[in-house]
DNA sequence: ATGAAAGCGCTAACAG
DNA sequence: CTGTTAGCGCTTTCAT
C-alpha cells in the first residue's frame, strides 16, 4: 500500500500540486483559505511527506548518522544517547549504525549513510588505514565529526577527551601514593586515544625522573572479553606483579577486577587498581573503583554543536575540542 | 560536489542509461562486451548508485530500523549487535534509534524510518497507548518485528524472554532456600514485561500455597537511576524488611546493591539478592550476583531471522517467539 | 542486446 | 497568490 502524495492532497483541496507544497512547506505565499484547506485535506487524508522523494529532491535529509566503534561501551552508548538528545531538538534524527572495530563495516556503513543522503556523519574511527569514505564525504562537503579519535592528516572536526591529562593524573595519583611498579594496561595502540593515554602514563612518570619498565607497558590484540582477561592475567602471574595498574578503558579495568578475584588479589589491599572511564558499576563494586571519568555528557553534546554549526553553514577551518577529565577518587587505590 | 550518476557512467561507456542499469545491476540481458565497458567507466569515474533515488524508485531501500526502548541498557544494545550482525550478512544495514521510553519520540522515529524507505522495522516498544505509528506500519505492509514486548491486540511477530518462567524460577529459587519474605522490584507494570514478571512471581509463590503480601511488590516509577535507587531504599529502610529481593531488570540489581552497601546491609547474610538479566559485572561483584540469564544473543538472531523471513515475502500469520532463561547461581543468595 | 521514454514524489524556478 | 514545468537519479516497461 502506498503512501497518500501530495498530488492527492492537492486534488482534494482543489489546488495545483505546487500550492500544496507551499502550504504543507510553509514558504512562498499562500491565502489563509488555501492554507487552511490543504492542511485539512493533508489532515483528513493522513499524509506524511515521503522523505526520500524529498530527499533526492532537496539533495539532503534531516538525518545525522553516527558510527561508533562499539556501541556496546557504555561510553559509546551514552554519548549516543546525548548526541540524539541534542540533534532531535534542532529537528534531526540520529541514526546509530556501529562498527564494532571493523573498518570493513565502518566503510560499508558511512558509505550507505552517504548514499542514504544524510545531512551529516559523525564517527568514532575504527583500526585501520583505510579513510578513503572519510576523505570522500570531504569531497562531497558532507559534514564529519570525530568523535573519540582524530585521525592523523585528515582535516576534519574533532571532539575528543583530554587523554594525555587524564592519563597524567590517574598515574600521577597513584605516584603520590607511594607507588613504583605502575603497570598500563591499554588496548591496542593504534587508537590514537590509546597511544595518548600510553604518553600520559610516560609523562607522569617522566616528570618525577622515572624510567618507564616496558614491561609493564601491556597493550591487548582487542577489546573483546577473552583478550582483556587474559593480558591482566599474565601481567598478575609474573613473578615480580606491579603494585598498581592503570586500566585504559572500561573492559580492561573489569577483566583487572576479575582477574583479581580468580587470583584472590584483594583490591586495593594487595593491588592498586585506577580505571579510565567511569561507569555505573564502578561505584557499585567493593572496593569502589578509583577512575578518571570522561566527559561524556559534554562530549556527545559539543560534537552534536558542532555538527549542527557546519550544517547550517558554518565552514571555518577544522576545529579540535579535547574535554578535561575528573579523576574520581574511590576506594581501589592503597598506599604502599 | 554532487555524486556520479549513473548518466555519466554511460556516456564515458558510449551505451544508454538503461543498459549501463542492466550491467551495473545485474539483470536483464547485456552483452560480454557492454557489461565489462560500463564496469570499467563505473570503476574509473567512482561510481555510488544513489540509494535515495534507488529507493524512490523502488519503493524500498536495504535498511532496516530498529528502536530499542532504551539502548544505553546493555540488554538492548547486546540485543542490536547481534541483530546487526545477522541482518548485515544478509545485505542489509541496521539503523539504530532510542526511543528512551518516550512514545512521541518513537513514534516520530518509526515515521522518519518508514519516510526513510526501510524495508522494516523492528521495535521494543515504549510505555504508552499510542500505536497509531505501529499499526500504520500494517496497513502499508512493512514487516513490524516487536522485540522483548508485545503489544495486546497487535497481530505483530514478537520475539521475547520467557518472562513468567524466568521469574518463577527465580523466586522457587529463593522459597528453596527457606526465603518467605521475598520482595518484588519491578519496573513499570504497564510494560508487558514487567506484568509477566510479576505473574511468575505470583505464580511461584501461589504453586507453594504462600499468599502475596502486595506490600513486597515495589513498581518503579521509571527506570531512572534514582527512582530504582529510592524504591530500593524505602524497602530496605522499612521496620519489617524482606530477607530477599527478586529485581526485575539491571538497573534495579544495581540499585539494590548500591542500597546494601549504603546501609550497610551485607549480601548475601542479610540479604539475598536475584537479579533478571545477566551483565558483564554481575559476576565481578562481590558477592557475583545470582541472576536470571536472558537469551540475549539467540533473542538478536531470532528476531533478525524472523525479520528477513518477512522481507523475503513470508506472509503466514504472525507468531510470537519467547525464549527461555537459564538461572546463573552465583553468590548473592542465602538459605535463612 | 540495446535505446527511448515514462515516471517514483517532491521542490523550486518561472510565469502569470 | 497560484499554476505550469522541469527535473533530482534511478529502474523498467516497451519498442526496436
Amino acid at each position: 500500500m502506498r503512501g497518500i502524495t501530495i498530488r492527492e492532497v492537492a486534488q482534494l483541496a482543489g489546488v495545483s500540486q505546487a500550492t500544496a507544497a507551499r502550504a504543507l512547506n510553509g514558504y512562498g505565499s499562500v491565502s489563509e483559505e488555501t492554507m487552511r484547506r490543504v492542511t485539512t485535506a493533508a489532515g483528513q487524508l493522513g499524509y506524511t511527506p515521503n522523505s526520500v522523494a524529498q530527499a533526492l529532491r532537496r539533495g539532503q535529509s534531516q538525518l545525522i548518522g553516527f558510527v561508533p566503534s562499539d556501541l556496546q561501551n557504555p561510553f559509546f552508548s551514552t554519548v549516543a544517547r546525548n548526541v540524539a538528545d541534542r540533534v532531535e531538538a534542532a529537528g534531526y534524527t540520529l541514526l546509530i549504525s556501529s562498527s564494532d572495530e571493523d573498518i570493513n563495516r565502518e566503510q560499508r556503513i558511512v558509505e550507505n549513510l552517504r548514499a542514504t543522503l544524510v545531512s551529516g556523519i559523525m564517527v568514532a574511527p575504527a583500526l585501520g588505514a583505510n579513510k578513503s569514505h572519510l576523505i570522500e564525504l570531504g569531497k562531497r562537503k558532507i559534514p564529519l565529526v570525530l568523535i573519540d579519535r582524530e585521525i592523523a592528516g585528515l582535516h576534519a572536526d574533532v571532539v575528543k577527551t583530554e587523554n594525555v591529562d587524564g592519563s597524567r593524573a590517574a598515574v600521577d595519583h597513584l605516584l603520590d601514593r607511594g607507588h613504583r611498579r605502575i603497570a598500563l594496561l591499554i588496548d591496542d595502540l593504534r587508537i590514537p586515544s590509546s597511544a595518548e593515554r600510553l604518553a600520559g602514563y610516560r609523562t607522569a612518570l617522566g616528570a618525577r625522573g622515572f624510567s618507564v619498565d616496558e614491561s609493564l607497558v601491556i597493550s591487548t590484540r582487542s577489546a573483546a572479553r577473552a583478550d582483556c582477561y587474559q593480558a591482566a592475567h599474565e601481567l598478575l602471574t609474573r613473578s615480580e606483579t606491579p603494585t598498581a595498574i592503570f586500566a585504559g578503558d572500561n573492559y580492561l579495568t573489569l577483566s583487572v577486577v576479575r582477574v583479581a578475584h580468580d587470583l584472590g588479589l584483594s583490591i586495593p589491599d594487595q593491588l592498586s587498581l585506577v580505571g579510565f572511564d567511569d561507569f555505573d558499576f564502578a561505584a557499585a563494586l567493593r572496593p569502589a573503583l578509583t577512575v578518571v571519568a570522561q566527559p561524556v555528557a559534554e562530549l556527545g553534546c559539543a560534537a552534536a554543536e558542532l555538527m549542527l554549526k557546519r550544517l547550517a553553514g558554518d565552514s571555518s577551518p577544522a576545529i579540535e575540542i579535547s574535554l578535561p577529565t575528573t579523576l574520581i577518587e574511590r576506594g581501589s587505590t592503597s598506599t604502599v
